[in-house]
DNA sequence: CGACCTATTGATCGGACTCAAGGTTGGTGG
DNA sequence: CCACCAACCTTGAGTCCGATCAATAGGTCG
């Protein structure tokens, strides 16, 4: 059941807000004026805030100003309730940073479609959507505002690809980004004698080369099909769109963003002064890490040789060598092209040395 | 001169606005239905839209749709123009993405602040900020609105370092982020044998660590001073908030972590398959292009051995015989501990090759 | 001016790359 | 269904780059 927090100094409004939305079943918590509400917030963590702009103690304002302060309430959706819809009150609210506003009085469908609207939104990009087409579509959907739907779903057109294909080339321009729903693809970069060095491995859910998009629209890595994929290509405009729009969705790209970074940097860290022994090892988990999450310990993961060499920076011949001594020091064992670890324990203690 | 593009059926209104407008020395583009302003601004990229939303032929929402959609026409400032404030045609344009509105009848006065306070704010951001103290608190004041300024600049407190103080470490929790004003600051990551490898350089007008304030708000790397710095802390909160709130904001961070990410990317592949001798010769190129923009040729660049050996990922002694045979075949001087680049050309060829 | 830190050079050693040559596997066509 | 081809995997030998240890020279700061 979800919880709301109504703010509001009188309290026949109050009383009857609170009514709709109990009928409604929402849990309401009721605070009578600013400073009680910030409290109760911080206390209880509500999914979704009602606010009265002109209030004894602290106003609207401040109590949207302090929940914005820290981080577990600053995500919390904010709807104003005020009395007229005096517009520079309200774009003062919208700057701060409300995502909605109410005016009094309000009928019992607006208020809880508002709310509804709020709540659904702000679910979708909490919990990270579904990895699948579905999943993108509804994202794609929300995040538009239902207004925009109808020329979006005509512009989604699926491509399939076979192993070995090449999604797009490194410097190509990208005018569509493909969004993964079925197989696996790997993303490389290539130094001018022709090695290639694996930048990223990419699963169901994952948009494709997002990184070119905003650097002038050409891609900075090269992506391939890895086995039988399917994408669907979002054309690079409404991703932008999305982007520079939605402050949601720029935030859930910031947080992608760095957290891929702090993977790249510990990867540097362990490119420069890590033994390829190690490196193997860490690689090896990650691999299983994403890859076999589903088949949980039977299969391993199935990888060339030549791929796997890639992502840790070596030679093949290197990488070969050192996977002979693990299988031989029993850490992992090998089944034609599958890899399965068989002490994660002991590979972790050597991954992390 | 700025130009701004208005977008208005009623001739009447149009004239009017237009000649208000003019007297305030902008340039006016006229244009009176949606189709003709979107070609217009297409064409012409002004510097602000003002729309009407009740039109013939395409109306408001549509313009703002169709400039939403390519990049260049995105992030032109866009403010509604309405007869009635009504609240649904308000909210669903501010979803949409506009900036502001007015509602007609609006004073001189009205229309010229909104204008204005968007121009300002939208060149901010396209231009980049000052790299300095000044620039920071314009940036802040202009991010969080001018209300919201008093207890701002009293939290601005600045703080000095020697050479080789630690600002964080790796783990530390940051409440404040510093922002670099002046001196140079070296980030760096350790691994479990000691060894330093340097992930950052930064100048004044850089935030240091910000990447740790997303993952849960811990520093993900230590931060050292290179020479005499000062900084000055800014609340982590503030970040946030700016962050969530205001979409140039997210925008200006995006573009910064992606622009970072692609250098993290090419680091990568270079340490992977490029020696030490090309990598030397690119982190020298580097460090030249970020520290000595300022006193052009004559000093070169002043950095410790260890620190170079820990910027290019290698044992310190390597790192000083490559530099011996780079001066013997004349690519590089060096007096004491600046190092000055000699043969530019034949240097990048090498960093290239 | 001396102690300490930093830069440099030398000698040695080992890990990882290259080249080369067999094995395996899997897919295809007869 | 089998044979064959091609792609991939594996092992061996030799070489070289770069790390390490050790010792000396040069600068810098109290």
């Amino acid at each position: 059941m979800k919880t709301i927090l109504l703010i509001e100094d009188d309290a026949d409004v109050r009383d009857n807000t609170a009514e709709i939305l109990e009928l409604a079943h929402y849990r309401v918590l009721k605070a009578q004026n600013g400073k009680q509400g910030v409290d109760l917030a911080r206390k209880e963590l509500p999914d979704l805030v009602l606010c009265d702009i002109m209030m004894p103690e602290l106003d609207g304002y401040g109590v949207l100003h302090m929940l914005g302060r820290s981080p577990e309430t600053a995500e919390i959706p904010f709807i104003f309730l005020t009395a007229k819809a005096e517009r520079s009150d309200v774009r003062r609210g919208m700057e701060l940073g409300a995502d909605d506003y109410l005016t009094k009085p309000f009928e019992e469908s607006e208020l809880l479609n508002a709310i509804e609207g709020r709540l659904k939104r702000s679910d979708l990009f909490r919990k990270g959507f579904d990895r699948t087409l579905n999943g993108l579509n509804d994202f794609m959907e929300q995040a538009r505002g239902v207004s925009a739907l109808e020329d979006l779903s005509k512009d989604r057109k699926t491509r399939e690809y076979g192993r070995k294909d090449v999604l797009f080339h490194e410097g190509d321009e990208l005018r569509q980004i493909p969004f993964l729903v079925t197989g696996k693809v790997r993303t490389f970069k290539v130094n001018n004698e022709g090695k290639e060095f694996v930048t990223g491995l990419h699963v169901p859910g994952d948009f494709i080369g997002y990184l070119g998009l905003l650097e002038g629209g050409h891609a900075t890595e090269t992506a391939e099909a890895l086995e039988e994929t399917e994408v669907a290509l979002v054309p690079r405009e409404d991703l932008l769109r999305l982007l520079y729009r939605d402050r949601d969705v720029s935030m859930r790209f910031i947080r992608m963003l760095s957290q891929e970074m702090g993977e790249k940097q510990e990867r540097l860290l362990q490119l420069a002064y890590a033994s390829v022994r190690q490196r193997v090892a860490q690689a090896l988990l990650q691999l299983h890490d994403r890859f076999s999450a589903d088949h949980s310990e039977d299969l391993g993961v199935r990888i060339s040789r030549d791929d796997l060499a890639a992502i840790v920076g070596t030679a093949t011949e290197s990488l070969i060598r050192c996977l002979t001594d693990l299988k031989d020091e029993g850490l992992i064992s090998t089944q034609g092209r599958d890899i399965r670890i068989t002490d994660h324990r002991r590979l972790q203690k050597l991954a992390n040395l």
